[in-house]
Formats: structure tokens, sequence, C-alpha cells
DNA sequence: CTTGATCCTCCAGTCACTGGAGGATGTAGG
DNA sequence: CCTACATCCTCCAGTGACTGGAGGATCAAG
């Protein structure tokens, strides 16, 4: 079989403090992991690859709730289609706008770094970037 | 002179709470309003752009010290030029990082709601998506 | 068999808000 | 002018998502 995981290891390969993949355990977005006779948490790499997920989800800005929503598309593969369908399509309105708005803040980001170049700035127009 | 805003007219403009808007005064994220006679904060079409930067900039996932950086760009454009094109460098590999992991999993969503067309999804690799 | 790293539970603290109490002010209708 | 009601003020307690630490058990190496 496969290679057993401690909590320490799945925290050390994404950064994640182990306090909080036990919180994510305690709210649900972690599954509720296997114990060692002596009560060691153990993990797989499905649940590496989840915890990765999680993170990178909320360093993107989604909350709890919509990581749940998005988790549901995969861990229940089999269920009715259209409800699937209205997850995905909720939240690709969603990640089109977040995609648009950072374009706008990166072009502006840019546009200050290269016309630094030379002197100071004075055309700032950061603001502009997100404004909309 | 141009229009008075009271903060509900902000609050109601940006979608943000009148308490929260208080709340980004006392941690130095909007700027000391001016008030009137009678003590109301007063604020201008700046403020209200000022605003929606952060409001958009917490959705993206930014913490409020990297929002305090980013607003610094556009608060004192004329101070050296290093400086600045340090800050802006150092968000552009954020932002472009962002872009690059959204898009995958924009990608994801597009294939989930396309291929669930017909049946139901047994191919799921949304996770795939942001477990890089 | 000791020592040090990791694990456990439980609980208090932080960050970024959110909501409400209690009271002053502003404005529109009678 | 007076009342009614929305909006403002300050202050403070509560929530969501962690973060850190105390106190104690377990495990692996020497």
């Amino acid at each position: 079989m496969s290679k057993m995981l401690m909590i320490g290891d799945l925290a050390a390969a994404t950064g994640t403090k182990v306090n909080t993949i036990r919180f994510y355990e305690e709210i649900g977005l972690m599954r509720r992991a296997a114990r060692t006779q002596s009560g060691r948490r153990t993990y797989g790499a499905g649940d590496l690859e989840r915890l990765r997920f999680i993170r990178h989800a909320r360093k993107l800005g989604f909350e709890t709730q919509e990581i749940r929503s998005l988790l549901a598309l995969s861990d229940d593969p089999e269920r009715p289609c259209d409800e699937v369908t209205q997850i995905a399509v909720r939240h690709l309105d969603d990640v089109n706008e977040k995609i648009a708005r950072l374009a706008l803040l990166r072009d502006e980001l840019e546009q200050i770094a290269r016309s630094c170049a030379g002197g100071s700035v004075s055309e700032c127009r950061i603001m502009d970037s997100l404004g909309a």
C-alpha cells in the first residue's frame, strides 16, 4: 500500500500549520482522518491534494463555503448532472471576474514598473485598475 | 465644489457596511475623513474610488498590509522611483501567479459544465487545477 | 531508558470584519 | 414648530478563519 502521511508531513508539504489542518477537519473541509492505535491522524495522497486545493483557493479569496461547494464537484462525481453544472457555472462567473480584475491590476503594475525606469511616477492609475 | 458624500452613500455605492468603512479608517486603509460641524464624516469622489479599490483587492485575496502597500503606490507618486518599482514588481509576481491559478480553475470549471451536458461527471479533475 | 521531536486536546488570542446598544443629528410631512 | 424616522456617532461584544501555547502522551534514535 502507498505511503502513510502524518499531519506534520501534510503541513510541511503545503506550508500549512498543523493546527490549521486540525481546524479544517473540525469545520469539515478536510475529511475526518483515520487514526493510528494511539490516536494520531493518518493521511494519504488524496488528502494532500485536497489540502493543497483548499490552501490555494483561500489565497485566491474564496470563502470556506465556496471551497466546500467546489470540493463537492470532485467529492461526488456521480451526482445529478444539472446540479453539478449549476455549481460550476456559478463559480465560473466569479472566477472570470477575478481574472479580469487581476489582469487590469497586472497591467497597471507593469506600467508603474516600466514608467518608473526614468524618473518618478507622476501618473499613477493603480486605483483605476480595480476601481471599476 | 463637487458633491459631498456621507458614509452611507459610500456604503451604498460599494456594497460595504457602514461599520466596515469606519473600521478601515481606524486601521488606516481609508484616510481620516473630514467631519461636519456635528461630527459626521464627509467624503469625496477620491474616497469612493479608494474604497472600491480596497474592496476589490480584498475579494482577490490581498491582505490589509498588501493593500496598504498597493495604495502607497498611488498615495505618494513623487516618492523615490526604485522604491515604487520594488513594490510594483513584488506584487506583479503574486498577481501573475493568481491569474495563472484562476485560469486553470476556469478551464476545469468549463470542462465540468461542458462534459456534464450528457450524463454525470465521472472524470473530475477540479482539484488538479489548484493542486499544483 | 532517556531525550527530543511530534502528536494529542483544549483554550485563549489575532485579524478582518459584523451587529447592536444607546444616544445625537438631519430632514420631510403635518 | 413639532414629530417621526432615517442616518449618523461611539463603544463594545460576537463571528469566521485561523494561530499559538499549555499540559500531557507517544514514538524513534542513540
